[in-house]
DNA sequence: CAGTGGTCTAGACCACACC
DNA sequence: GTGTGGTCTAGACCACTGT
């Protein structure tokens, strides 16, 4: 593990550090200038080294207050409600987050496959997402049977990173996600209401904590007309998300000029 | 533009001579020591300034040899052959890329609305990618008029980006994409040999220059059983691309454990 | 080898947030 | 104000590439 360069051992060190809890989510790391007399190195070392764990999301660090172990890592979830939240305020709709139904002693072999498991029973969280009073996004979530009490605890509205990472204690700071075209099927389609065959994305994704463990998969539908995903790229920055279609209509191709759209993304 | 900060100031100053051609594309800047001397600041506030331009894709560091201004933004090309060639030779699989039509001399309000034109005309390329010899994507690529000799040079299985680039001497460095869940379109479907209703991603996208001018826009489809989404957010590190689906299966979750198809990406 | 970029020092000073 | 992070210096030295 440790390098020759100075400032990736100092990383190395905190990130054990923070991994064994040392500094818990939320909590002030010491000031540049502490860690800096306790590596004995200079400023320039030490944030380098802090740089690379901000690159990896373990923590936050903000100009004249401080540096802080990163909450949980809503930003990886590409279908957060933190995310549709902001969105849905700027357009003024309103989404609420309805609780279908909580599954427990699942056995998959799908699941223990991406859990990387070779036994074990995992719980399921199914949830429906309504813009203005229109259901539109259905999504199933699993966690590994220890976890489950927290798909127990969940409540309408709030969000399941948020509560995964309260509860468990585990950072969640990656996430893989593939999408694919399809057809709402037919008991997905008739939950949302939909009468007539509608496209969707189809999103499968894992979150992945800072032990590099699978800790959460997700399943959710997207209808087209209501749901695209919008990409931007700009040199090395690179960020997409899904947004909502308040036309409905495909050619609405808003979301180029619309700027405001990517702001917090950047 | 000129802020107070003497490594953006720098920057600025390296962006405007890049744009009006003092450095030609491949080109070796002067080193970070001459620079320093140039500019008269330390060799880390120059770092500063180079640092800001290979963010936004504008130059290309390598460790000793030199910087450059970058080539065409392939990368920017989440559609690249590029990227797909790689896959494909990852999977051994052969991809080529045909030529269907090229058209000039079109009127059309929405293009005029994308490129930020009050007036003008555009020319359209066709082209299909096949993959072991079957066509899989259809794409239509627009461009401005007075660039309308890119696409009478082209030639199949070149980089369009890369001819464009050459030919202008335009800098892409930005790109923006919507992606949209559809059922095949009739003539599509017909030209890529579906007999079915087939599921397919409509992509969007348009690509950016230097100068913040829309110079290229593009139109895809890319059929769900043969090309799948896959996104990986690790922090602030943040990719996706199209992924060939061997199996056209949409339960092959190899992607999510295959690291191998994401190393080109981070 | 010479020339390039990358790291590091031991400070100084600036900018920002909070009391 | 104090305390935080952010920038900057004027070098030294290390690591990598190509001749």
């Amino acid at each position: 593990m440790s390098k020759k360069l100075r400032y990736l051992e100092i990383a190395d060190v905190l990130k054990k550090k923070i991994k064994q809890g040392e500094f818990p989510q939320g909590q002030a790391l010491p000031s540049q200038k502490e860690l800096s007399e306790i590596f004995n190195t200079s400023v320039m070392t030490t944030r380098g080294a802090l740089a690379e764990l901000e690159q990896e999301g373990i923590i936050t660090v903000i100009h004249g207050v401080g540096t802080f172990v990163s909450s949980p890592a809503i930003h990886n979830d590409t279908l957060s409600l933190q995310g549709f939240q902001n969105e849905m305020d700027r357009q003024k709709m309103s989404i609420t987050n309805e609780v279908i139904g909580v599954k427990h002693e699942i056995e998959q072999r799908e699941l223990l496959d991406l859990f990387g498991k070779r036994s074990g029973r995992f719980s399921s969280l199914s949830r429906l997402r309504t813009i203005d009073g229109k259901p539109v996004i259905y999504q199933c979530s699993y966690v590994e049977k220890q976890y489950s009490s927290v798909f127990d605890e969940y409540q309408a509205d709030q969000s399941l990173y948020q509560l995964f990472s309260q509860k468990t204690g585990i950072m969640v700071t990656q996430g893989r996600e593939i999408m694919i075209p399809v057809i709402l099927p037919d008991d997905i389609a008739k939950t949302l209401g939909f009468d007539e065959p509608c496209t969707a994305f189809l999103s499968k994704r894992v979150s992945i904590s800072l032990e590099e463990k699978v800790v959460l998969y997700d399943e959710a539908y997207l209808p087209g007309p209501y749901v695209i995903m919008a990409s931007r790229k700009h040199g090395k920055n690179n960020s997409f998300k899904y947004i909502i279609n308040q036309t409905g209509t495909i050619d609405s191709l808003d979301s180029f000029n619309d700027s405001d759209l990517w702001e917090d993304l950047i």
